[in-house]
DNA sequence: TTTTTTATCCCCTAAAAAGGGGAATTTGTT
DNA sequence: AACAAATTCCCCTTTTTAGGGGATAAAAAA
C-alpha cells in the first residue's frame, strides 16, 4: 500500500483526485490540505510515501515548499502538479527534490502510474511534460534572479519607482537602477513592461 | 434526470468532476470536452440541461463562449467554473447568460446543488462567490478597456515603446500615449509596471 | 436626435527609465 | 586562500514615460 497525501488550494481538485484514487487498491488515501502550513503541521505526526503537490499555492511558492519538505523528510516522494508546462518551473521542481511532475491535463492513469513509479525511487514525468522539456532545453535554461533582484522586481511590479524602492530598502537609487538594468540584461528585455510580463508568466514573482 | 456536460481544458478536472458526479442519481453524465470547437460540434446533435464551463479556455474566452452558446441554445443552463473570484468576471459571466458560478474550491455538494438549482431556472452562486461579489461591489466595479486600449496594452506588455506601437498601428505617437495615460488614469495606477501586473492578474490581457 | 464614449491628434514640462560605462565591498563557493 | 558571484555605489547621455492641459471627428448609446 502506498500512502498518498495531497496539497492543493482548490477543494474541487482535492475531491476530484480523491474520487479518482479512492477505488485504487495499493493506494491508501492519507488525506489532503489546502495550505503549506496545514501540510507542515500534519507531516509532524504522519508522513506519506507520496506527496502530490500543486505548484501554485497560497502563502508559499510550491518550489520552495518542495525544497523545504524534502530537506526535512527526505523519504517522502514528491510529485509536482501544475497547469504550467514551463520547462524552467519543471526543472526547478526536480532540482528541489521532486521525483515527478504531472500536468493538470494528465490522465487518471498517469497519476496512478506516477505514484507507483516514484515510490520505487524512480522519476516520473508525464508525456506532455517531457515534450515541454524537450522543446525548451535547446533554447537554454532560464537565468535566475538573486534575492535582491527578486525583492526589487516585486517592488517594481507594485508600481514603485527606483527612488521609492531605494528609500524602502535603505539603498541608493543607483543601486536599484543597477538591479533593474541587470534584470533587463539577463532576460534580454528592453523595458519594464516586458520584464513584468515575463516575470509573472514565468512565476518569478 | 439532469443531463450534464462539461467543458474544461484540464483532463484532471474533467475526470475529477466525473468521479464526483458519476454516482449521483438524478444526474446523467453526458460527456466532456476540452475545447470550444469540440463543444460546438457536439451541441449540434445533443444538448445538455446544464453545462459546466471553465472560464479559462484555449481558443476562446469563456465569457464570449458563454454568450455565444446561450444565444444559440437558450435552454441550456450554464454554470461558470473558475479559480477566479474577480467580481468583474463573475458579473460579466452572469450578464452573458450564465445561471451560476462556482469557484474551483467549491465543495462537492456545491456542484450538485448548483446543477439542481439552475436546472429549475434559478441562479446559483457559491457562498465564496457571493462573498467576493459583496467585497468588491462597494469599492466599485472594474473599469473596462476599450478595444484599442486593450490592443495597445498588449503591445506595451510585449515591450514595445509608444513609438513602435504607433508605427505598427499606423497611428501617431501622441495617440498611443493618450491611450496609455487613459489606462493609468482609469485604473488609478501610476506607471507601466503596475499596469502590466494589474492587467495580467485581472485577466485583461 | 442628442448625448456620451471612443479614437484620434496636439501642446508643454518634469520625472523616470534605458543604455553605456566603471569600481569597491561583501558574500559564497570551490 | 583564491575565485566567482552578488551587492553596492558612481559617472554620463538619450530615450521614454508621466502628468497637466486641450481639441476634433467618428462611433455608439440613450
Amino acid at each position: 500500500m502506498v500512502k498518498v497525501f495531497i496539497i492543493d488550494d482548490h477543494q474541487l481538485i482535492l475531491e476530484g483526485i480523491y474520487a479518482l484514487l479512492k477505488d485504487e487498491k495499493d493506494i491508501e488515501w492519507m488525506g489532503s490540505v489546502k495550505t503549506p502550513n496545514e501540510l507542515k503541521s500534519i507531516l509532524k505526526t504522519n508522513q506519506p510515501d507520496v506527496l502530490l503537490m500543486d505548484i501554485n499555492l497560497p502563502q508559499q511558492n510550491g518550489l520552495d515548499l518542495c525544497k523545504e519538505i524534502k530537506q526535512t523528510y527526505p523519504t517522502i516522494h514528491i510529485v509536482g502538479l501544475s497547469t504550467s508546462d514551463q520547462a524552467s518551473v519543471i526543472r526547478k521542481m526536480i532540482e528541489n527534490g521532486a521525483s515527478g511532475y504531472l500536468l493538470k491535463d494528465a490522465l487518471k492513469n498517469e497519476i496512478i502510474t506516477a505514484i507507483k513509479t516514484v515510490v520505487k525511487g524512480k522519476t516520473f514525468v508525464s508525456f506532455s511534460v517531457e515534450e515541454a522539456l524537450k522543446k525548451k532545453s535547446i533554447i537554454s535554461t532560464l537565468p535566475i534572479l538573486t534575492k535582491r533582484e527578486k525583492q526589487v522586481l516585486e517592488l517594481i511590479s507594485e508600481g514603485f519607482t527606483n527612488q521609492q524602492i531605494a528609500e524602502q530598502l535603505f539603498l541608493d537609487v543607483t543601486t536599484i537602477n543597477s538591479h533593474r538594468k541587470n534584470m533587463l540584461t539577463k532576460f534580454e528585455l528592453n523595458n519594464t513592461a516586458a520584464l513584468i510580463k515575463f516575470a509573472i508568466t514565468n512565476n518569478l514573482i
